[in-house]
This record gives structure tokens, sequence and C-alpha cells, in this order.
RNA sequence: GCUCCGGUAGUGUAGUCCGGCCAAUCAUUUCGGCCUUUCGAGCCGAAGACUCGGGUUCAAAUCCCGGCCGGAGCACCA
């Protein structure tokens, strides 16, 4: 083994060749990977993603989306984005943009878009159908006095109304002030749940609806609206979060009332993120008191967020395809998206010179003839990318913690420097001397030519420094490696570059 | 409290249905070496796990029972 460890990579390789041995292994196995087969294939496959627009997505979303998005490629089937925003009071009217803004980002592409506030005389109509089914009906029971009956599996007055007085009693419920009667599914009184029995499908709602204003009073629930949908649109399958699976069992007594096949239930945990608490409504809450600066706020955990601090999408959808679709909760760690994150930016982030916390030295002693241009690659890896010019005169900025137990100092493509307290002074040129005396290798800016720059860290932290003169010419949304520094972000070019640190 | 569900390395995941080929997969992580004018990348190598206790069996990560731990639901929210 320690021999091995010895010989160089091109050694390596020719003594294996030698050996007859060959390093395909990996590839195969990098084959097997990806998601499980989906159960009950027998049509085309049709998913959908359903988010509630009272915010923009957040990485708990992703998983959903990114989930049903793969299974639909891989079965070539179809993905609905289905807005749910038949709660009038939980609706962010910002939120249908944001949302596909965020799915756009992710790279997530949709055959259809449906908005169930589009559709509510479409819920109202099976509605009524349901009631001339027999399979539910108007309950003016005040809601006290339906949960003590519920809870001990008795039937409330308004259960075994004929059916006729029901449809009379949904035309009036039109009329009728909120709170004063609602539509209940018939189930089974006797479920061991109780939140199963007779549940709510449809209610009044006196609120303006972002979207539709003061149109329509009565509201479908949830339950009610997304097993209609999910008929109507023809969906197979449903993966959602493992918050459901009640709202599963509620919803199969609606199939069976309206004589429909119900699709295949997938539930999946529940996802944490390291370190960050995802909910929507809390964040807002952050947001409104001035505790985050907005959406983007670098240390939450929405796609946004993500986005701008450099993650790329393909390293969220490799950790939400790997996490997949069990029911085991899990947790993402930050240190698995970065590590992914780092395979897709190592080979696309040119490297550029940032100091930070600048400290200026003139190198003594410095003869004239080693003044001029340095050359350093883009990527260490891609000469063809081209090259930066680093002009040189001996007047440079180092990074102050550079300075910390050196005696000697590399500075990169330069010189070498000996350290004295205060000062710098020359003292050989040669890489081989540096060598030698185990001199560190920093990175370096001139005095005189240079750009300001602060990066923003994840927990908005800001880092002051000098940028090299060729980073003049980033743009925003461009991805860096600053070396010996981290990956980072540009966020904006004016007077000032300002970056959002991605990882080291 | 009641009802349901889960528990494989630091993290995520494969294997669990149909016990043996599991001295347990892959990724990320951490560490060591080689290489390198970035402490990056690459290459080589290593570390690290079946929640616990019983039972069934020739044989258990896998089947059964119990404990422990964790989660979800118990709305006129989604």
């Amino acid at each position: 083994m320690e021999k091995v460890n010895k010989l160089t990579p091109k050694e390596q390789e020719e003594e294996l060749k030698k050996l007859g041995i060959k390093l395909e292994e990996k590839k195969e196995t990098e084959k097997k990977r990806g998601l499980p087969p989906l159960p009950n294939i027998q049509q085309k496959v049709i998913l959908r993603f359903a988010p509630n627009p009272s915010g923009p997505l957040h990485i708990g979303h992703a998983r959903a989306a990114i989930l049903n998005h793969e299974y639909a490629k891989k079965y070539n089937g179809s993905l609905i984005l289905r807005m749910e925003d038949t709660d009038p009071r939980r609706v962010d009217p910002e939120a249908y943009k944001m949302i596909q803004e965020d799915l756009e980002w992710l790279g997530i592409k949709w055959d259809k878009l449906i908005i169930q506030s589009d559709r509510i005389p479409i819920y109202h109509e099976y509605a009524k159908k349901l009631l001339e089914k027999n399979g539910g009906y108007i309950c003016t029971c005040k809601p006290e006095k339906f949960k003590k009956l519920k809870d001990e599996s008795r039937p409330c007055p308004c259960r075994n109304l004929p059916k006729e007085e029901n449809l009379k009693r949904w035309e009036q419920m039109h009329h009728l002030p909120e709170g004063e009667a609602v539509l209940r599914v018939k189930t089974d009184l006797k479920h061991k749940n109780p939140a199963i029995r007779d549940w709510v499908g449809l209610r009044i709602v006196d609120e303006a609806h972002p979207r539709t204003g003061k149109k329509y009073r009565i509201y479908p629930t949830m339950n009610f609206a997304v097993t209609i949908d999910d008929h109507l649109l023809g969906i197979t399958h449903v993966l959602r979060g493992k918050d459901h699976i009640t709202n599963t069992e509620k919803q199969e007594y609606l199939y069976q009332h309206l004589e429909w096949e119900p699709p295949t239930f997938i539930h999946y945990g529940r996802l944490h993120m390291e370190n960050i608490q995802l909910s929507t409504s809390k964040t807002r809450e952050g947001i409104q008191k001035g505790t985050y600066k907005g959406w983007d706020d670098p240390r939450l955990g929405t796609i946004r967020a993500i986005k701008r601090r450099g993650i790329q999408a393909q390293a969220i959808r490799e950790a939400m395809i790997e996490i997949g679709a069990k029911i085991a909760d899990s947790t993402l760690s930050w240190k698995k998206i970065y590590g992914l994150n780092k395979n897709i930016l190592d080979e696309m982030a040119n490297r550029y010179f940032f100091v930070a916390e600048p400290t200026p030295f003139e190198i003594k002693n410095l003869p004239e003839h080693l003044k001029g241009t340095i050359k350093r690659p883009l990527h260490p890896d891609h000469p063809e990318r081209g090259h930066r010019q680093i002009p040189f005169n001996g007047r440079v900025y180092i990074q102050k913690n550079d300075l910390k137990e050196a005696k000697i100092l590399r500075l990169v493509d330069a010189v070498n420097v000996k350290v004295r307290d205060k000062s710098l002074e020359y003292h050989s040129r040669s890489l081989e001397e540096a060598r030698k005396h185990n001199a560190r290798i920093i990175h370096w800016i001139p005095m005189e030519d240079n750009i300001p720059a602060s990066v923003i860290m994840p927990n908005t932290k800001i880092i002051e420094g000098l940028l090299e003169p060729a980073a003049k010419k980033l743009k925003t949304d461009q991805i860096v490696q600053l070396e010996r520094f981290g990956f980072a972000r540009v966020d904006k070019t004016n007077q000032k570059t300002i970056f959002y640190y991605t990882h080291k």
C-alpha cells in the first residue's frame, strides 16, 4: 500500500495497465442510482405538484416538486402545477409568480397550470352531485355540538335529512353568514380516527379572494378540491408528505361516493434542514419583524435564498433524488449540499484573487527587473479559458491572517519575501527556494490597481476586501472561486463588487 | 391522551416484501499519502452503521413479541 501511495498517478496508471486491471467498476454502480420504480404503472403517468400559494418555495417544496418532475420524466408522463388557493385567507398574491420563478430556476417544467380559484363552479357542481347521491349533507350544527356527537360516534340531526332537503339547504347556504353551514362528506361515524368522521367538504368564507374577489362565498376545503381535481385531471400517482396520510383516508370516501377510482398514493417523511426552520409563516413573520432581510436572506431555506448563495439547482436535484420518497424522516445537511454543489462549481467557476482584510506592504529591496505583470489561468484545469493579468510592482496588499507565524512567504507567481515585524523584504525569486523554506504560498493584490469588494457570508456577516483588476469583467450571477477563500456568487457589480459566499 | 407510522456510519441512501451470496452498497464527510505555484480539483487509501432485549430458525439488518427513541394525524389550513 505504502509503495503504491508513493507512486505518482501516472506511475499508478501504468502499474495497473501492466497488471491488466481496468478501473471501470465505478461507472457501473453510478448507473444504478436513481429513483426506485413507481407502483401501478398501467397508463400514461400523470403527476402534480400542488403548492398553497402562501409564499415562495423552500427546500421542502423542492423535494415534492423534484420528485414529481423526475417521475414524470422517467415514465414520459406529464406534470401538472396546481395552485391550491381555496382558502382566501391563506393566499399571498405574489406567491403565484414566485412559485413559478422558483420552479423554473429548479429546472422544472410543467405541462399544465391549474389554479383552483378558477374552478370554484366545478367544485359547486360536484358538491351538488354528492348531495344527489346522498354522499353528503348540509350541516347547520354548531361546531361544538357536532364535535361532541362525532366523538361519541353519533349522527347529528342533519345527517339523515332527505336529499331533496339537502339540495334545498345547499341553495340556501349561499346566503348564510360565515360559519352557519357546511357541507359534510359522509364517512364512517364509527371510524376509529374521529378526524375522519364526516369531514367538511365545503364551507362559507366571507373574505375577498385575492384573485376572484367576492365572487364566491362557498369554498371547498383542500380535501374536497384535491379529490375532484385529481380525478378530473387524471392524476395517476400522488406523491406527498406523510402529513397527508389521514387526508388520503378522508378522500377515499369521496372517491367511493362519486364512484371514482382513486390514484396511487405515496407518502414520504418530513424533511428537515440542518439549523434552518422552513415554515413559510414563520419566515414571513421574521421578514415583517425585520429579523430577515427578505425571502432571499442567506440564512433561510427558501429556493431564492439558496440560489442567491450560489447553490446550483442541479445539486438540490441530486440531493432530492438521493433522499427519494421514503416514509422515514430525514435531515438534509449543508455538508451534503455543499459537497454536491462543489462538484459542479469547481468545474465551471473561474478563479480570482480576493484579499480579505487587506494589509498594505511595500516589499523592500525588490530588484527592479522583477517588476512586471504576472499571468494566471482563469481555471487551472482549463488553460483554454484564458488568463488574467496582475501587475506587480512590489506594492501589494496581502491578507492579514496570512502573516501569522509566517517567516517566509511566497506571493504566488511573483517572489518570496521575508516577514519582519511589520514589513516585507525581498528574499528570492524561485519556487524551488520557496519550497526549500517551506514557505506558504499566498495570493495578493496590487496596491494601485484593484477593486473594492465585500463578501456576504451565510450568517449575513460581511467581509471586506479587494479584488484583482481582472475581476472588473465579472457580471452578476457569475460564480467564481476566490482562491484560498472559497466559492462565491457575484450579486452586484457597481463601484464595489458584492459577493454572496457559497462555501469553501 | 388517543390513532397510525418509522429507526442501517456524522448526514443521506441501497439491502428488509421473497431470511443464507451482507465480514452490509453508493454519495457526502473526516483523516493519511501522491500530485499541484489555491489550504481547490484530481488520483490512491483509510475511518465510520444494522436502536435495545427476547423469540423462531441450521442461519436474522431481513420474520415474531416487547422496550427505548423519533415522527405524523387528531381544523369550517393546506
